[in-house]
DNA sequence: TTGACTTTTCAACGATTGTTGAATTTACTT
DNA sequence: AAGTAAATTCAACAATCGTTGAAAAGTCAA
């Protein structure tokens, strides 16, 4: 059976979702209450706790909402850039490509929410309290698959390599992608964080290049 | 006149912000309180309000020490490579090991401070909140002068390209330092975040390559 | 020892925290 | 229209928060 069509353009519980969503990208877990996101999302404090269990659980379904859409587009990417290529499988740019496209799509537009996704993606990354367990959780399924096409791209690379040119990588993608402005200061307002295209298309190439030093038989 | 022999190992103020660095680092700004810090310290709660006059004092106190010693180690690396240069300049290779090399002796060797402010420069450098402000306070001043060094290795670079090309490493290089433990996951084990010398043996050639891509004329 | 100063302790302040049981309203089926 | 379940509101709980004034202890020079 579809979903009920809702008669307000959002539901409560998305106002809450997306609500928490900013707070959490800007001041992290601790740094938010429950209270914030209730006036933010104009919602009475207690109906948080009452869909999403505690602030724990508000926390999981914030990361889930959006990690779920960006795994299937990440997906759909590498098969069709495996579909299209050669006998030899995609090249390393087309398997990076793929991977990061999906994200500029929605960093591209101007979308509010996958910006605060993001934001909050780049704190979660490079947290140890919840990096290593909940990034693992949500997104490394699929990070394998690419690892996996990324060895057929690279038939001589050392295991170890690849692994830290991909982890080189993320490091790269989620702080480009949090725009946390520090490259703003650093250039004196010449860069902007919200060149989400420049930084792409940049991107692209160091990290390929990057691959192809590390993974390549020379 | 030189600073006076303390009596203990080390002073109330010392073991306040180590604990305090150890517990910021772990659970971030929100998520550590005065009273955790001063337990973990074996102090009085409110011996930290009255040294660093408040909480926020204590996280720039934190900050602020050992960003002091990172800054003039990697100072003195790149006037030493500068120096043993011929007339064109140190190569790129040079320049990032005289940036990456100051933050490995400290990672390699088995100081639990440094392990702990590494961890802690990872969550600020990809913060929103702090990431713009404070990373520029304590670290651009000095990470400028890599800049212009590295314009000269690099001659035909666009200054666009520069600055992403250091925005890419900042990324890899705070992430792989604050050892999240992601690595391990997504390896199955087969590698660990705290193998820094096999991290740094790869992070050099890596972000050379990717530097060469980007800002060298082809 | 006296005196001046810094360091440390103690106790308490008002404010904010996440969560919850009960009451109320809304939505939807029969 | 009646009935049932979900959604929402309200009020309050105990616990924890950062900070501070005042008292006590420690330090060092004269």
């Amino acid at each position: 059976m579809a979903e009920p069509e809702k008669k307000k353009r959002q539901s409560r519980k998305e106002r809450i979702l997306d609500a928490a969503e900013a707070l959490l990208a800007r001041h992290g877990f601790d740094g938010v209450s429950m209270r914030m996101v209730a006036e933010r999302a104009k919602v009475d404090l207690a109906l948080a706790s009452y869909h999403f269990g505690s602030k724990q659980g508000l926390f999981d379904a914030v990361l889930l909402r959006r990690a779920e859409v960006l795994n299937e587009a990440r997906q759909a990417a590498l098969e069709e850039c495996q579909a299209n290529a050669g006998p030899d499988g995609p090249t390393v740019e087309e398997i990076i490509d793929a991977f990061l496209n999906p994200m500029l799509a929605h960093g591209y537009e101007d979308d509010e929410g996958w910006r605060h996704y993001f934001e909050l993606i780049g704190q979660v990354n490079s947290s140890t309290e919840w990096g290593g367990q909940l990034m693992t959780k949500y997104f490394d399924p699929l990070v394998r698959r690419f690892m996996d096409a990324l060895k057929k791209a690279l038939p001589d690379a050392d295991p170890a390599n690849l692994y830290w040119s991909y982890h080189f990588l993320s490091g790269a993608l989620t702080l480009t992608f949090a725009r946390t402005g520090r490259i703003d200061h650093l250039s004196n307002g010449a860069i902007h964080s919200d060149d989400m295209l420049g930084a792409y298309k940049r991107m692209v190439p160091f990290v390929a290049a990057g691959f192809r030093e590390l993974c390549e038989k020379k």
